[in-house]
DNA sequence: AAGGCGGGGTA
DNA sequence: TACCCAGCCTT
């Protein structure tokens, strides 16, 4: 169903009261250039901050972008790392393709752009990691160029200002060309992009909305007719089922038995204890000798309790692995799930 | 179009 | 506890 424009003075008069607000109150964040200033941020920095804040949060990005930022501080640095080391240290972040296609990406813009990003939209959206929504934020932020990122606040804000009530994932087109109708096509496009995100994290919240205290509250018809905070509407979560799993303490000399899980699936690519498959939560078996605690992790789409079990060093450490230094088990880059599995494990140590 | 893919913060 | 977040990629 097509969403009813809004009138030309009231799109004004709402670029102009986001972007006034923004003026005095946008968050001071170290990826980001001040409002209202010409001063373009660095397209590297604006790039590995984008991808760091996929489906995260600002608080849990900003140690990890310090990191990456002091430890590589240009984008040929990151180019020439390697690509265990970046793996390494994104560990706890999540989602680890995006550290994959982060390396990937950094190589492909030296090899094919002669280590300078690209400008405009289209041509970022060609590399490994940037998607729709990326490509329009590197273009509006870094680059100044007219485009229109859509992220979860974009979303939430439009979608109220327009009153939208068709469920997601069905109502983004109708948010999409909302979006389009109320940008600015100048060179406003970044700080508008900004200001919107800035906005629905701090006053158009998922719950509980400030709209008492929200500058486009004049021009959104959701909080006209008291329904913002059921805007947007989303679809029913599935349940979520229970595995089971196990992490082996093999230990030898001070030094713990390391894999690396396979490049495709959970996971892919960091290191971890050994262990087999995890099951359907059914088909646990039970606890054997040597089992020194459990893990419960919840991930988005299932949750895993991996059991902790010690493991002997002459019939366990076959395969591929390396022995770490128990010592030094903090510079390994585990993923948090095996981060706390060697947790229980050094604790209940003799 | 739908599902896989982490982790921590928040109410 | 349940839900959410500066989404992307594969099928």
């Amino acid at each position: 169903m097509p969403v009813e424009s809004q009138s030309a003075q009231s799109i004004a008069a709402l670029r102009s009261a986001l972007l006034r607000w923004y003026a005095a109150h946008a968050r001071s964040l170290p990826w980001r250039a001040p409002p209202g200033t010409n001063a373009r941020p660095d397209a590297y920095r604006v790039w590995l901050s984008e991808v760091m804040l996929q489906q995260t949060t600002v608080a849990a990005v900003t140690p990890y972008f310090e990191r990456f930022t002091r430890r590589w501080p240009t984008l040929s640095d990151f180019a020439a790392a390697e690509s265990a080391d970046i793996l390494a240290a994104w560990a706890g972040l999540g989602y680890y393709s995006r550290a994959r296609n982060l390396v990937a990406c950094a190589r492909q813009v030296v090899d094919e752009h002669g280590g300078m990003f690209p400008a405009s939209e289209a041509a970022l959206r060609q590399l490994p990691g940037i998607g729709d929504y990326t490509a329009a934020a590197i273009a509006a932020i870094a680059f100044g160029e007219a485009a229109v990122p859509v992220d979860a606040n974009v979303e939430r804000v439009i979608a109220r200002l327009y009153a939208i009530d068709e469920p997601l994932p069905g109502a983004r087109k109708a948010i999409g060309q909302a979006a389009r109708e109320l940008w600015p096509a100048d060179g406003a496009a970044g700080d508008f992009a900004q200001a919107m995100m800035d906005l629905g994290s701090s006053i158009c919240t998922n719950r509980a909305p400030a709209c008492l205290t929200c500058p486009l509250v004049r021009q959104c018809r959701a909080a006209c007719s008291g329904a913002a905070e059921s805007i947007p509407v989303k679809p029913a979560k599935r349940p979520r089922p229970v595995r089971h799993g196990e992490a082996r303490w093999i230990e030898r000399n001070g030094d713990v038995w390391l894999i690396r899980r396979p490049e495709k699936g959970m996971l892919g690519g960091m290191r971890a204890l050994p262990g087999g498959e995890w099951l359907d939560h059914a088909e646990t078996p039970p606890a054997p000798d040597g089992t020194l605690g459990v893990v419960r992790h919840l991930f988005t789409h299932f949750e895993l309790n991996l059991r902790v079990v010690r493991g002997e060093a002459f019939s366990d450490a076959v395969g591929e692995g390396e022995w770490w230094p128990i010592s030094r088990l903090d510079e390994a880059g585990l993923p948090t799930l095996y981060r706390r599995a060697a947790e229980i494990a050094v604790e209940e140590r003799p």
